[in-house]
RNA sequence: GACCCUAUCGUCUAAUGGUCAGGAUAGUAGGCUUUCAACCUGCAGAUCUCGGUUCAACUCCGGGUAGGGUUACCA
């Protein structure tokens, strides 16, 4: 089987199906899969400036190895479509040796409203086999244009199917590739090449998406004419990423413009952006895996993914506190002049330890940082509890000025108490979550987050895992995970 | 428009023509818990529609309807 990425970027986790499918459908019946890079000419150079154009991003290449690595994908041999542009030249000189393809020089529009359309045969068609060599030879050498000079196959203008009425199988393109430069004019279409490489590559199962079923025709239409062995076609079909641009294109462009950070910023949905947030490979893989191979067009829901991914990251995340939009909070008449709390960092694995988080109480007055979801709760005269710490009763509540005053009610754990998180006032550090919609979330940590390893989820509790990425000039950056 | 494909709980997915239509996730109620998390126990929730074949239809056939895809000198 093969792994078939367009290098145009990073692979997300759209691609990953397709990734998942091949690898698993290879481990279980103990078969080979290639990686084999579809890295065509993508859009000619006289449409490169429009915001859908495709083409090869230089960098993609070690992108997708970097990603298959991640999810533990095994390929046995690597190929580029861009090195084997001489094999399809010399059997689409074959097929127009054999009649069966010609030279075509109707515009696309041409083409489209007046044979396509009312399935007629265009004036090229009925070339002679000679005359196309010779039109053949000259797009090589360069003589015409892009978007002048095409190749077609003669499929059939009276096809039932119009989709697939004597498509194109090669074009001239006048862009540069960044691996072969401008060494070739002419490139294959996507339909084309896979006839060729397919079965030269002695490929025995494709796995592709329900989009592509009509390019199975065309390899068909080719594998038949040669009388090659065919290969085998499984297809699965359209996942729907609500909420997701899932874009390599796009993500492309707004990289460009300085809009993501990267490759791994998370609104890229890219494997890159995915383990930069804590996300196991496994998670991915059993969530996709999970949806099977039915044709019919699905909605993902990332629900699935971080359900399973919590699963993996809950027994082996620790636990810190955290306040979002910190709310000054005053408590008076403490009546100790030191407070120390020892919260487990692992409660369900009490022999990971505890943490310490501790402060000077001067005055009788003690003053932390609570957050602004919790401070907006709060009623004045209720009674609640400081998790670890003590419990408190609310005097005022002034949310203009961040600022909540209290005194201290008692020591003893009261379940009746509902339980907030609390960062010490004068010992902390600022913490600051990328979340995959690209907000920034802002807060307070406790203090002992400045000695954690980076790269390794933790959960701030009665908020959600992150991930931490680097600590600068005392600030934590994180990942948000889910 | 033409052509192709698909149709089961909100979502995803199971069910040799015979099951009480199962599971996952989400939802909901309770329990447990110094996290509103996790965990445990309940509850609720689906065969698109109309015909046909059959002792028996989610399953096979036909017509509707709805959704998706292709109709690119993109992949």
């Amino acid at each position: 089987m093969r792994l078939a990425p367009y290098p145009s970027g990073a692979l997300h986790i759209g691609n990953a199906r397709m990734v998942v499918l091949n690898n698993e459908y290879v481990n279980k019946h103990d078969g080979e899969v290639y990686l084999f890079y579809d890295d065509t000419i993508g859009s000619p150079k006289s449409l490169r400036n429009t915001p859908k154009a495709k083409y090869v991003l230089p960098e993609a290449y070690d992108l997708i190895k970097d990603g298959l690595e991640w999810l533990g994908v095994k390929y046995t041999k690597v190929f580029y479509k861009s090195d084997r542009l001489e094999l399809y030249y010399e059997y689409c000189e074959k097929l127009i040796k054999d009649g069966i393809a010609y030279v075509c020089f109707c515009s696309a529009g041409d083409f489209k409203n007046k044979f396509k359309d009312q399935k007629k045969p265009c004036p090229h068609r009925a070339q002679s086999v000679e005359k196309n060599l010779k039109e053949w030879n000259f797009m090589l050498e360069g003589k015409y244009e892009e978007t002048t000079a095409v190749v077609r196959l003669k499929t059939g203008m009276d096809q039932k199917d119009p989709a697939v009425r004597d498509n194109i199988i090669m074009r001239i393109s006048e862009a540069e590739h960044p691996r072969v430069g401008n060494k070739y004019l002419v490139w294959p279409m996507l339909e084309f090449s896979w006839a060729i490489d397919d079965y030269l590559i002695g490929i025995t199962h494709i796995i592709r998406g329900a989009d592509l079923v009509k390019e199975d025709f065309i390899e068909d239409f080719i594998w038949d004419h040669f009388g090659w062995k065919k290969a085998e076609f499984l297809h699965y079909g359209r996942i729907k990423f609500p909420d997701m641009k899932l874009s390599k294109t796009e993500a492309r462009n707004n990289i460009q413009k300085g809009l993501y950070e990267g490759w791994d910023d998370p609104r890229t949905w890219s494997l890159q952006s995915l383990k930069k947030r804590g996300i196991k490979p496994e998670a991915l893989k059993e969530s996709l895996l999970s949806l099977g191979m039915s044709i019919s067009g699905i909605t993902f829901s990332t629900g699935w993914l971080y359900s399973k991914n919590k699963d993996l990251i809950d027994e082996i995340s620790d636990r810190y506190f955290f306040v979002e939009d910190p709310v000054l909070l005053e408590i008076d008449e403490v009546p100790f002049e030191e407070y120390m709390a020892e919260p487990m960092l692992l409660p369900s694995n009490p022999k990971k330890g505890k943490r310490i988080i501790k402060g000077k109480v001067s005055n009788k007055k003690l003053k932390i940082f609570i957050s602004k979801k919790d401070a907006n709760k709060l009623k004045v005269g209720q009674i609640l509890r400081l998790k670890d710490l003590i419990n408190i009763q609310i005097l005022s509540i002034d949310l203009k000025n961040n600022n909540v005053t209290s005194y201290y009610h008692s020591l003893e754990l009261n379940r009746e108490y509902s339980i907030i998180h609390w960062v010490p006032y004068d010992s902390n550090i600022k913490v600051k979550i990328l979340k995959p919609d690209g907000v920034v979330s802002n807060g307070y940590g406790e203090i002992n987050l400045k000695s954690i390893p980076l790269n390794t989820t933790i959960q701030f509790e009665r908020y959600g895992f992150v991930n931490p990425i680097k600590l600068e000039n005392d600030e934590l950056f994180c990942y948000f995970t889910h």
